[in-house]
DNA sequence: GTGGTCTAGACCACC
DNA sequence: GTGGTCTAGACCACA
């Protein structure tokens, strides 16, 4: 496993979102969006939790969630590595049914605040490009 | 105080949003779309609390931060006015920098998944048209 | 009486202190600098709460007030005066008194600044003009 | 944390001042005047709270709004520490705007009391030297 | 261990 | 009537 993986997570440590959240909505987005394939493996616990001066738990805890919802698998005496079945996270639909709450959210607060559809898109679409 | 300025609010008791944040979400919004204008009075603690069955010190809390920040102003023995000085909040400029951190999420996210550009400002499209 | 009195008076209806309190402050202070003397009328309950557009009670409650510590004295069916024994507060000594909380609640402030002695003096000299 | 920060704080119970109140005051000068720095940790609100027995919540109030407006920082399941940009409220003329109000207050009181300027200055600087 | 949130109820100050 | 402050104690989330 070499650093480059590492440098995919992104942890903002005062951010609201707990770090284990974090970890585990980029390792789903990774997955499904094809960055990490079915047999992939993850980088340690130890090293993320060293790179990031996280609690090493923080990290185990983010790993066994995702194991429990049948994202990773365990490797005995190996590590994690991106469960077999992978299939059905792959679609555009399934994706995009990854993004509608935050696009909601973000819809519903826009209206709230009475700005135009079009700023509200041109906006968007900004920040599609920015964050590439 | 009538009771219609009581149903602007919406409260959801556990949608892990705290209820204080909220409050303190919809007044902001309320106020920078100018539903909400500098001198009006809003609904006294009690009557909120009474309303949707919560502690008083919960919406109590909402309104000081509120104050803390400068949106709501206190007369004293009378109750909680909306500030004079709201001119920073008005502008469309403004109230797009409010929505600017979940849009800017929900882009993170998108190319995260590498959803298309299209894709996503369509259903964003349909998300506002929506929650109108 | 004429308006030039209430004049003299400086209400901050959003300043934490209690709009009774600054009137009871300032009353106290214009006698004992001798702007106001032993005899003099001070402006009725009901000019003074329109002028200021608070409620008379408040205006009522801090005559009452200085009244019952023998500053102000009630005249039936006329209004209140300033009571005739002023003697002990006209004093330089006196003065001093009044404003040593104040005083030494800035000395204290400074100090925990950890700001120069020289710097706080500089400051206060700058006021004492200002406020003239 | 050690005892030592505990005693940095002073608590006077029922003096008029609230004690949420005391604790922002006195946490604002301490990390105004460099006692406290950037990255320092606070003692936890069970620890303050069970030193001056008074109850959590009333420590918790004055750590969140100290969090509020920035001079703090929450480290999620460790603690409070000092936010890392304190820049602003290093410089002696910022230190000196702290004050400005209490000195400003007190210059007003001398001169409706109408007493000497440098008699107001003397007893300025006893107190400076008394409350060091 | 840490802080966050909320409740139920008390007492106070101000208008 | 209004908000402010504080208590005692519960439960939760995070590390």
């Amino acid at each position: 496993m070499d650093d480059q993986l590492i440098l995919l997570f992104q942890i903002k440590t005062s951010s609201g979102v707990p770090i284990y959240r974090q970890i585990i909505d980029q390792v789903t987005r990774l997955v499904a969006s094809g960055h990490l394939k079915a047999g992939d493996e993850l980088p340690s616990i130890r090293r993320v939790a060293g790179y990031f001066e996280v609690n090493p738990m923080t990290i185990s805890k983010a790993y066994s969630l995702l194991e429990a919802v049948g994202v990773l698998e365990r490797l005995r005496g190996k590590g994690m590595i991106v469960a077999s079945d992978q299939s059905s996270t792959r679609s555009l639909k399934k994706r995009l049914e990854l993004i509608e709450p935050v696009l909601r959210e973000a819809a519903i607060q826009a209206n709230q605040l009475g700005i135009p559809k079009e700023s509200v898109l041109q906006a968007m679409a900004e920040y599609l490009e920015g964050s590439k």
